[in-house]
DNA sequence: TTGATATTTAGAATGATTCCAATTCTTATG
DNA sequence: CATAAGAATTGGAATCATTCTAAATATCAA
């Protein structure tokens, strides 16, 4: 998780565009979060981080993303009281589990399936957002 | 929540079918969650079961719940980690979160939506299980 | 540089859920 | 009907992901 002065700045600049000051806990967090496209537990991320000198806090590993969900910045995917996981990536997704590994693949969602989907509400429901899960076997 | 002899009858035949011993608990817990077409917490579940002749314990319903879900009778709602929600309606349905009143609908999933996202999925992906949530304003 | 505001932090607190081990119930079989 | 083996129930303790707290530290606009 080395980072070189051009990825560092572009973290700063989505961090700042998203309203949140670049601080190295957000930098290293995120950067930790978007070198791999899994869908790791705050545990996971906690470990994954470890490697920023003089360590940092479970609390702020919390705190970091929580921040980002709020802006935008990543998903959140509950599978019934697991722990959370976090998921960098920001394409419209579906999520499947795999009952036996435990892994979970994301989904693409083309856009007639968010329309069709969106049509089956009633007058007056407004979403916000959807999250589609599947879970089964890989085969 | 008085029951007559017919519909303890057909309570007590749902729990053979689905393989569990028809006890006065799972009886009672089962009616207090068909009484109503709602998504009722564990906590709700033991408010409404506290009729119960010499009570029962929220052991119990945890325990009763869980069995119901194991063997179909009933499904899991989770939005985020909030308490999980159970839902006697089995009938293939979405649900959707009121993020003002905290309510949550059910959504009829017609067969033509089921089908187009199983479509979406690549080659060797059994799903077992489906689940749609949304979440946003009512209007 | 400085002050106002935001972030980080360790550890305590919370709260839904699970576990435990003792008691009570259900039911198949004699 | 009696009985025994396996299930279910129970209150309370334990677990564990997450949130809270309040003190220390960092950011940034002026």
């Amino acid at each position: 998780m080395r980072l070189n002065t051009t990825e560092l700045d572009r973290l700063k600049t989505s961090l700042k565009q998203a309203g949140l000051k670049p601080t190295r806990q957000r930098e290293h967090v995120l950067s930790v979060l978007l070198a791999r496209r899994d869908h790791p537990t705050v545990e996971e991320v906690w470990q994954r981080s470890r490697t920023l000198s003089r360590g940092i806090s479970l609390a702020t590993v919390y705190n970091c993303l929580e921040s980002f969900v709020d802006s935008g910045l990543v998903k959140q995917v509950n599978y019934e009281r697991e722990p959370t996981r976090y998921c960098p990536n920001l394409r419209p997704h579906a999520h499947f589990k795999d009952q036996e590994t435990g892994r979970v693949y994301d989904i693409d969602l083309p856009n007639e399936v968010l329309i069709q989907l969106n049509s089956i509400l009633p007058e007056g429901f407004r979403p916000e957002a959807i999250e589609i899960s599947f879970h089964g076997r890989t085969k």
